[in-house]
DNA sequence: AACATCTACAACCGCTATAAC
DNA sequence: TGTTATAGCGGTTGTAGATGT
């Protein structure tokens, strides 16, 4: 959509291709991520061989190319919750998305500034048609630092550890040991009925799925860091406290 | 049919938070 | 404690396609 000409790049003099992505730099970020994950957006894109900034690739893999992205229209009831969401958290569209599974914070913001927020501007309320039910707590404190009140949806709500940006930034986790060779995602690991539970959690305690929202919906598949895979987190029968309690023994 | 305007959304940019050294 | 590298977030831009005149 976007096309912009080659630029050199200042740090390296390569040259950085700019705008929209083709379906072969897509393939190219795929197949590589593929074969070796995701190690370092910002010097991957050479061995990919891909004229593309480690920011660029990054954000084509997390709103486009990820498993588990959900293209299409938003539903009736997800823009309830996104109306809902909004009012209580304002323009934070990562934590927004967080909440509704397979959408991203790029697609929610634009949808609410080319379609919500003109209906504001016009004087119409925002009706929601049925009543989200979602509850604002206070947050739970976080490993490392105590929390604020007032930190409702920053980032920091994510249990934090020294290789926190591993967990948050990775969209995927590739299994080599795999007889079958192919992604693991979500539904493919917990199956629809698991899902289903988490997005129910979700509703039920916000806070509760702030955290799980973080590790889940932003990791993927896996959570390397604390050596669980995802159904533990959703499986877990205990409370957050309990659960994080749990992973720090392991 | 030709042009103007609007809409949707992919992708960019600047900034901040965090980890590592 | 300061600096640097990296990831992530939110605001904004630019353009293709749709719609209106």
């Amino acid at each position: 959509m976007v096309q912009y000409p080659l630029r050199p790049n200042k740090s390296n003099n390569t040259r950085v291709k700019k705008g929209t992505w083709n379906a072969e730099e897509d393939q190219k970020l795929i197949a590589y991520i593929r074969r070796y994950g995701i190690w370092n957006w910002t010097h991957m894109p050479k061995p990919a061989g891909l004229a593309r900034t480690g920011k660029s690739c990054r954000l084509r893999w997390m709103n486009y190319l990820r498993p588990n992205i959900r293209h299409g229209n938003i539903t009736k009831e997800e823009e309830d919750m996104i109306i809902e969401l909004h009012r209580l958290l304002g323009n934070k569209w990562a934590t927004i998305a967080a909440r509704l599974p397979g959408r991203t914070d790029n697609e929610i913001k634009n949808y609410w500034n080319t379609r919500l927020k003109k209906r504001i501007r016009n004087g119409n309320k925002l009706q929601i048609s049925s009543p989200c039910n979602i509850k604002v707590k206070p947050s739970l404190p976080t490993i490392d630092s105590p929390k604020k009140e007032t930190d409702i949806g920053s980032r920091s709500e994510i249990p934090r550890m020294s290789a926190n940006s591993f967990y948050n930034s990775y969209g995927v986790h590739y299994d080599d040991k795999s007889s079958e060779n192919r992604w693991h995602s979500p539904s493919d690991m917990i199956g629809e009925e698991e899902s289903l539970r988490e997005q129910s959690l979700a509703l039920k305690d916000f806070q509760f799925a702030e955290n799980f929202g973080g590790m889940y919906i932003q990791s993927g598949a896996m959570t390397p860091v604390f050596g669980c895979m995802q159904h533990e987190l959703v499986s877990h029968s205990g409370s957050y406290e309990d659960f994080m309690m749990d992973l720090w023994e392991k």
